[in-house]
DNA sequence: TCATTTCTAGAATCTTGTTCTAATCTGGGC
DNA sequence: GCCCAGATTAGAACAAGATTCTAGAAATGA
C-alpha cells in the first residue's frame, strides 16, 4: 500500500475508490511527510528546481535519503504534489466564495479579490505555481491536474452561465472570460512575487476588478 | 577571444565596443549554432528544460559534445540564450510598432496585437518564453535581462506618459498598466500554446485590446 | 508479546552534465 | 603550394547528483 505518490489519491479518495486497507501510517509520518514538503518547497523557491539537490532537501528537512523516497517517487513528483496541492486550495477557495456572491459583477470581482487574497496569504506557495511552469508531470499527475480543471472551470462556468444568457453579463468568446479576469492579478502578482511591485496584491485588486467588469 | 556566451554581446555589440579582434569565424559556425540552438528548443519544448538530456539536443543537432559545449558555456546557457534572444525579438518589434501609432488608444491596441501577432509567428519560441520561467540565469543573463527591461519599459513608458499626464489616457497605479494591457493576452496565448484555447491568440486580439483599453 | 506493515537509513549504482586533451578545419600570409 | 594561428570538432574521462536497494528500527493491531 502507500506507493510513493502513486495514484491520484490522497487518504480521502483511496478510501472512497473501495480499496480494502484502511490501514493507518504511522504516528509522526504525516509530519516528516510535510516537513520535507515545506523543505522542497523553500528550496525550490530559493534555487529553482532544477538546481535544488535531493541533499539540500533532505538536509533541511532533516530526514534520510531513504525516507525521502519513500514519501515521493522523484524530485519532480515533489514539485508535481506541491503544485498539485497549491492549485487544488486556490480554486477550492474560489468555488466557496463565488456561491456567496449574488450577481455577475460581484462574481467577477471575487474571482479577482479572491485570487489576489490568496497569493497575499500563500506568498511561498504563490511564488512556486507561478514561477514553476514547467514541472515534467508524471502522467498521472497530468491527468490529475487535467481532472481538476475540467471540474473546475465546469464550476465556474456554470455559475456564471446564466447571468450571460439573460444578458447582464457582456458576451464573449468563452476562452476569453479567464484571460480577461485574472490575467492581469496573476501578472501583477508575478511582478510583485519577483520584487518588481511594491504594493500587495490585494492592494491593487480593485483596479484589476473594475478593469475586469469593464 | 569568442568565449562561450561569456559577456553580454552578440558580434555587433562587441565590435562596437572597441574590442580589437575583428577575426571572422568559420563559415560553418554559424550554422552551427544555430542548429544547436534550434534543437535545444524543440528539445526543451517537448521534453522541459530539466529533462531534456544535453545527450538528445547533441543527436537532434548532429553534433559532438564538444562542439556543442564551444558554442554555450552550459544547457543553462542555452536556455537563457534562447530566453534573453526571444525576449529582445519580441520587446524590439512592439518599439517599432509603437512609434508609428499616433494615440493613445493606437498605442495600446499595438501592444495587444504586436503581443499576439509575435506569439502566433514564432509559435515555438513563444511557447519557451512562456512556459520557462525558471531558468537558473547566469549573473551575466540575469544583468542582461534586468538591463533589456529597463531599456524597453522605459521607452514604452515614455511614449505612453504624455498622453496620461495631458489626460487622454486614464491615470493607475503605474505598475497596473502592464498587467492590464499584457496580462489577458499573455494568459491566452499560454491557454492557446498548451492546446486550451482553439483560436489563434491574434484572432482574439481585439477583444484584449477592447478590454484592455476600457 | 508477536506478526505485519510502515518508515528510516545510508551505501551502492547509474545517469548525465561538464571538463579536458587531442585532433581537424579554415583562412591568411608567404 | 605550404605553413601558421586560431577556431572548431570530437569523444574519452570525470564528477555530481538522482535513484535504487537492502537491512534494520518503529509503530500498529491482535
Amino acid at each position: 500500500m502507500a506507493e510513493p505518490e502513486g495514484g491520484a489519491g490522497r487518504t480521502v479518495e483511496v478510501a472512497a475508490a473501495g480499496a480494502v486497507a484502511p490501514v493507518a501510517g504511522h504516528a509522526g509520518s504525516r509530519d516528516r511527510r510535510a516537513s520535507i514538503l515545506s523543505a522542497a518547497l523553500a528550496c525550490f523557491n530559493e534555487t529553482g528546481i532544477e538546481a535544488t539537490t535531493i541533499e539540500a532537501i533532505r538536509e533541511r528537512a532533516g530526514c534520510s535519503i531513504g525516507s525521502l523516497y519513500h514519501h515521493f517517487k522523484s524530485k519532480e513528483g515533489l514539485a508535481s504534489r506541491l503544485f498539485v496541492d497549491g492549485i487544488a486550495d486556490l480554486n477550492a477557495g474560489l468555488i466557496v466564495r463565488l456561491e456567496a456572491c449574488d450577481g455577475p459583477e460581484a462574481g467577477v470581482r471575487a474571482c479577482v479579490e479572491h485570487y489576489a487574497e490568496w497569493v497575499d496569504a500563500n506568498t511561498e506557495l504563490a511564488r512556486f505555481l507561478l514561477h514553476s511552469r514547467d514541472i515534467n508531470f508524471s502522467p498521472d499527475a497530468r491527468a490529475e491536474l487535467k481532472r481538476m480543471y475540467h471540474v473546475h472551470f465546469g464550476a465556474v462556468f456554470s455559475w456564471f452561465g446564466p447571468f450571460v444568457l439573460r444578458g447582464a453579463m457582456k458576451q464573449l468568446p468563452p476562452e476569453t472570460y479567464i484571460p480577461i479576469i485574472s490575467g492581469p492579478v496573476e501578472d501583477y502578482a508575478r511582478l510583485w512575487l519577483s520584487g518588481r511591485a511594491r504594493a500587495p496584491v490585494s492592494e491593487m485588486a480593485p483596479v484589476f476588478a473594475d478593469a475586469a467588469w469593464a
